[in-house]
DNA sequence: AAGGTAACCAAGCAAGCGCTAGTGTAAATG
DNA sequence: CATTTACACTAGCGCTTGCTTGGTTACCTT
């Protein structure tokens, strides 16, 4: 067995688990839906994961971190205006939203499925995204670019966002990055 | 067999069965669980309802109906200015989501467990619903209280009141009305 | 050449799944 | 009084589930 690697094959894998895990939902991928999607038999699964949680968990902790990453990499680079910054957050969470679409999907929304231990490992990881976005909120509501309770803002924000993966098409006319921007003037009293 | 009709006993079946749908999501609750919850053995269950499908279909069926109920009464019962429509709206929308909240969690997390036929049926009642939103979001527009594409400014509002079943704790200090007001005033500009 | 290791497979176990068949019974209905 | 209806029961069929076992293959390193 495997366990806690990250070779290529495991990337591999996990990605196509993520794809599978948004079409059927994690409790209807069968271990045998699972390995014949990855062109191996279902025994062989168990090689490169402990169980069928460790695949989600896997699934999961891949996302966040790439959120992490995106997230974080935006705001180092963009200038230090608080609409700019809130702007940019808006920009990357949809960003992420969208390259990442299956893992995020299955972090959103199958969430329930992971055992405690997994659960707990991976609650720091979002907390820290999180962070992130609280800070950027408190600075535009210090700026007095928005109005609200700084926690209420913030899960309203996100709300907003992450239900876009439930009517949001790709292929429309809208770019994310236009769903981002109006988002952010919807909440903006004063903007131009 | 008791396909189709309304019994009270059906009725509380359908009750309990949204609340374990809720505890341990659709696919994991089974129909032992179901009948030990209910107080009979497994068999019986299936005097009450064909098959387990047609016991999500009478939870989500039983969750969206009320929603248009208290929807449609608290618009006629209030003033016709947009905002307090808009306010309205959204409390109504609120309110059903917490006093019904275990249908509602299983409407919104457990749609695509539905087989085709139901999710025909019950996709009518949905829209219905949500037509009633956008007539309130165009005439917010319309009286300039708020600014956005119609589409896209109803299904960020909607996603941020939906998500509220995430984090929001009905027994914490503030009230649904509470949110529902501070949504309502996060997205208009020119609110005292 | 030898040893180590990652990757895989065929076969199958024990448990659990949705659902059916057939029966009993008390209350409502003609 | 006879019949129907609503509701519950027991027993279990046929199938699928996650996972294990015991072993094979292909390649890399020494």
């Amino acid at each position: 067995m495997n366990v806690m690697n990250a070779s290529p094959r495991r990337k591999e894998l996990t990605r196509l688990a993520a794809q599978l895990f948004v079409q059927e939902g994690f409790d209807r991928t069968t271990v045998r839906m699972l390995a014949q999607e990855m062109g191996i038999k279902s025994g062989s699964l168990f090689h490169h994961f402990k169980d069928k949680q460790e695949i989600l968990a896997a699934v999961i902790e891949e996302g966040t971190q790439n959120a992490l990453i995106i997230a974080r990499k935006a705001l180092d680079e963009c200038a230090a205006d608080p609409e700019i910054r809130l702007r940019t957050m808006a920009r990357a969470h949809l960003e992420t939203l969208f390259t990442d679409r299956n893992a995020h999907v299955v972090a959103l929304f199958e969430w329930r499925r992971l055992d405690p231990e997994a659960r707990a490992h991976l609650s720091h990881l979002r907390d820290a995204y999180e962070a992130l976005w609280v800070t950027v909120i408190d600075d535009a509501l210090e700026a007095g670019l928005i109005r609200g309770d700084r926690f209420l803002v913030s899960r309203f924000v996100l709300g907003a966002l992450n239900w876009t993966v439930r009517w949001y098409d790709p292929n429309g006319p809208r770019s994310p990055d236009d769903l981002a921007d109006e988002l952010v003037a919807m909440i903006m009293p004063a903007s131009t």
